[in-house]
DNA sequence: GCCGTTTTCGGCCCGACTGTTTTCAGTCG
């Protein structure tokens, strides 16, 4: 059964083709949009077809909207058939290279039968490419340089790696005399889980020291582009870093173009437009050429009657209309966070003890810490029999009678079984502070069975918080098969918070999704999930999962006090009628 | 192909850089 990342995959693909088969650009557009929408959803892609609520979706319409009810139905529609038949599956590959756009992927597909990679080198290496109308020599061997590159990295970057590469070009062009602003923009800037290359505009009288710093790092393998305003470089490592300098009357702008997304930049200057402006990152200019002075991003904003949009929200998923409507959220802040959940220490797979562990704690100012050392059945992490969860009980009631400034609660993340069951008996459970429940085997049963398994996991009366809801470790391994729908419902009826796993690999629940379960009001936790002393900060990129998720404080367990958690945790057990 | 404060047709964001060109197409973001 198709999934809607499966539907949302193909309709991008139809995108991809219609753009190399010469159709307008708007028509492939159409696709990427309606693929765009696709993606955001959280119920099922088959019960929006059955009931037509799918049509209501902006950038789904009559005629995808068939498309996508004829994919589900019969496997295919007639245009992808189409399409598949004039483009070879293996052609879309060649998009991958970098400076090979639909028009060289045509043209050599045409004119020399080249139909992959593989083929595509080869006639570089023969020198066929060079000879080619629109080609050349230099074309030909940066064609074979991105292939090159290609073959050797993945291409996309954690948020963690980006930003730690990116901080020390930052720091180095930030201190190069005459630059006076400096920002990182872009994906890093809207905390997006994954990064494709990163974007760094600076203020600057003089561009030419800026760019020739910016080109001359250690780390920089090569050089792709070096204009007056504009440069960019490939790292050793594979990341690109492009740079642009700007004057300081064109901040703002800048800043709101270069953070994007495009999507969010495409209406935004659709809004301009209808107003009779013109907008780039230069100004925003009206009839005459005039541009109004606009200081920082919140005047960009409030000269096109908005409220300022926080750059996490720019993914053009109606944070326009809301900040029209004055209708956005006012988002959650890393300063709200008192303490995190789910981290492990040395008695399972964690580096550090718990003391240690709590020291982290103490000094990024947390008010209390929470254990969640693995479960007896996760041997491989050495996880806690019974024995080991009561020894950890007592060390935990020594450090909280010994009074620091951290209180600590004792959790454990236990397994869910295959059959949902939790990893230790109900006293067991019963004993401590609370339980975060995760999956961390079979990952490959069927939706419904894994959907199941989880549910009973949640209805569980100690399961206060569900880990990692999907299971997904990114740029590596897929989630699991799940009906996310059913676990939001299920974490609101059983009063199950869902972690927003802060680990960098991870960062589950997706943001996408975040906002879905805000919706209906279920309660977030974010967790760092650390398995040492320096990972307890990793919750900082939790909160900018949340912020793109829309989320607010209240919608946030651990922006409560020792206290309020103590209070939550006690009224929980009374509800859930195990006090 | 989608959409509507320009509403069922006619628009659909905008500019830098490169490499190929002698004025611009293609790619990228």
């Amino acid at each position: 059964m198709l999934t809607s990342n499966d539907v949302a995959a193909i309709l991008n693909e139809v995108a991809v083709m219609l753009e190399i088969t010469g159709a307008t650009v708007f028509r492939s557009r159409a696709f990427r949009n309606a693929a765009h929408a696709v993606e955001e959803l959280t119920t099922s892609i088959h019960d929006l077809v059955t009931t037509g609520e799918l049509r209501k979706i902006r950038g789904i319409g009559k005629s995808i909207f068939s498309d996508i009810e004829n994919l589900l139905a019969h496997g295919s529609f007639a245009l992808y058939d189409e399409l598949r038949t004039a483009v070879p599956e293996s052609v879309l590959d060649m998009l991958r290279v970098s400076g090979m756009g639909p028009k060289k992927v045509k043209l050599v597909y045409d004119t020399l039968g080249i139909h992959s990679v593989e083929d595509l080198e080869r006639a570089g290496r023969d020198g066929l490419l060079a000879a080619l109308p629109g080609f050349g020599e230099k074309t030909q061997g940066n064609i074979l340089r991105a292939i090159e590159r290609m073959k050797k990295y993945q291409g996309r970057f954690l948020l963690s790696t980006a930003e730690n590469q990116a901080q020390p070009i930052v720091q180095g062009v930030a201190s190069v005399p005459g630059v006076s602003r400096h920002l990182i923009t872009g994906s890093l800037r809207r905390r997006r889980e994954t990064i494709g290359d990163v974007d760094i505009l600076v203020c600057a009288s003089d561009a030419e020291p800026v760019m020739e710093r910016f080109t001359s790092f250690d780390t920089v393998a090569s050089v792709n582009a070096k204009g007056p305003t504009k440069s960019s470089v490939i790292l050793t490592s594979g990341l690109q870093v492009d740079l642009r300098v700007v004057k300081e009357e064109e901040f703002a702008f800048a800043s709101h173009y270069f953070t994007g997304s495009k999507e969010h930049n495409t209406e935004i200057r659709a809004r301009a437009k209808k107003m009779g402006l013109r907008l780039n990152e230069y100004g925003l200019f009206d009839s005459k050429e005039h541009s109004d002075p606009c200081g920082d991003e919140a005047a960009l904003f409030a000269r096109l009657g908005l409220d300022y949009i926080a750059p996490e929200l720019r993914e053009n998923t109606g944070e326009i209309e809301a900040a029209k409507n004055h209708t956005l959220p006012a988002l959650i802040e890393e300063g709200d966070i008192h303490g995190v959940f789910h981290c492990h220490t040395n008695r399972s797979d964690g580096h550090n003890t718990l003391a240690e562990m709590v020291g982290a704690a103490d000094a990024l100012g947390h008010a209390f810490f929470g254990t969640g050392d693995h479960s007896q059945t996760a041997v491989y992490a050495g996880g806690l029999n019974v024995d080991a969860v009561r020894a950890q009980r007592r060390e935990v009631d020594a450090l909280n009678r010994a009074g620091g400034r951290v209180a600590v609660f004792h959790g454990v993340e236990s397994d869910i079984l295959a059959d949902g069951s939790l990893d230790y008996p109900d006293d067991v459970l019963g004993e401590l502070d609370y339980v975060v429940a995760s999956v961390h085997s079979q990952f490959t049963m069927g939706e419904a069975q894994m959907t199941r398994r989880i549910v009973r996991a949640m209805s569980n009366p100690h399961t206060v918080i569900l880990g990692h809801p999907t299971g997904r470790i990114l740029l590596k391994r897929d989630g699991y098969a799940v009906n996310l729908r059913t676990i939001i419902d299920a974490a609101v009826e059983y009063e199950v918070a869902l972690e927003i796993n802060a680990h960098p690999y991870r960062l589950d629940l997706d943001w996408r999704h975040v906002r879905a379960a805000r919706d209906v009001g279920a309660m977030i936790v974010i967790n760092p999930d650390a398995h040492n002393t320096d990972e307890v900060a990793y919750v900082r990129y939790g909160v900018g999962v949340a912020r793109k998720g829309w989320l607010e404080k209240k919608d946030v367990l651990n922006t409560r006090t020792p206290s309020q958690v103590r209070q939550y945790l006690r009224e929980r057990r009374v509800r859930r009628g195990i006090a």
